[in-house]
DNA sequence: GGTAGATGGTACCGGTCGGTCCGATCCGAT
DNA sequence: ATCGGATCGGACCGACCGGTACCATCTACC
């Protein structure tokens, strides 16, 4: 946790240092549950320091939470992709990747959805809409390609299931919550693809 | 028993007044949005009344989520009541009340999630939980009525529809959001009920 | 009219907040 | 050997925080 600075003074490398310690630190404690100073002190770094690489705290909790959201997308995204070409493996890859994080002791829901429910600054918000939206986009693809009548929508009500099982079990069970919300997935897959049945 | 009555003024509706404006100025700022001092001009009380009523910040806090959560479950249930006997038409009327509150210009999400997601305080986790619990009481009664194989599974599965349908409609797009959740809880509640077809 | 509790207004408290500044130190390049 | 940028550690700032104390005022009941 402690700065590791290589053998080298590199700006580039304290400000990624910086960034993954204080996303740590802030989702725990949540971004106003904690000073700058603290903060600081916890990471390991001088405010100094912090404060020229991010100019302001609301500049590193943004820069924080633009790093998570991309970090967090391509992390479903190749979960999916790693299952295969049949949109049901898929489907249920994500809700799998889901569950384990769910598990992680640390768990304590989407860091993202946690910022603005708080925070209203406008940056916030719109990383926010903007995170949800790459979700939309990967679930969207997914129905499209199981063949759903209408994959927007099918897509929208995925994107549901996933921030739901999410807030269950980051607020109130977080045992199954991704295999239950898996089940319902693959329910509305089938009944998308196959309206007739 | 005839005692008691020494009060003046009326302290039980000022404290009521109080949990009323508080929390709409808190839902609009978010809790850590606002002082103690500026909230107190905002709904027109001095701080010493606020204390006395509430004796902390925390302790206004916990009040008025405890009455929101009451508030909110059986407004919903009531909702639900109102639709007849029904399961499933109890339950498009659920996602038919949810949509009217997202279509209030000033919906952002639901208060208790917001205040668990920044504060970390026990209380107020212990209220979350239980409200979820209340939502779910709610909805695995409706899957019972329906005849689903599972109540509580399915109970589940349409609380992670009502929170994920909730979380969208507050951080991306609240047009359609209760429809197309509603729609995917009837294919749900459908499949449950007869899942031999 | 007297009295007692409820309230408003305001000054005040210690502490912490985000943010700035400065000197000392360290390091890599020259 | 030296120099310049990156860093640390901490002093410092004004503002605001949650919370308390005090007092004048108001209102309902006797």
């Amino acid at each position: 946790m402690p700065v590791t600075k290589g053998s080298t003074i590199d700006p580039a490398r304290t400000r990624a240092t910086i960034l993954e310690a204080a996303t740590a630190v802030l989702y725990e404690r949540g971004l106003d549950g904690i000073g700058v100073a603290e903060l600081c002190t916890r990471i390991g770094v001088s405010k100094e320091t912090l404060y020229r690489h991010f100019g302001t705290k609301d500049g590193l909790v943004e820069a924080m939470l633009q790093a998570r959201s991309e970090r967090v997308t391509s992390w479903l995204a190749e979960a999916a992709a790693a299952a295969g070409d049949a949109p049901g493996e898929q489907l249920a890859a994500v809700f799998d990747a889901l569950q384990r994080w769910y598990d992680d002791p640390v768990f304590r829901g989407c860091a993202i959805l946690n910022a603005a429910a708080q925070h209203h600054v406008d940056a916030v918000r719109t990383i926010t809409a903007r995170h949800l939206g790459h979700y939309l986009d990967l679930l969207t693809g997914i129905a499209s390609r199981a063949g759903a009548v209408d994959p927007p929508v099918l897509g929208r009500q995925l994107l549901m299931l996933v921030e739901g099982a999410t807030v269950v079990a980051a607020h109130h069970d977080a045992a199954g919550a991704g295999e239950a919300a898996r089940q319902a997935a693959l329910t509305l897959l089938s009944a998308a693809a196959r309206p007739s049945l």
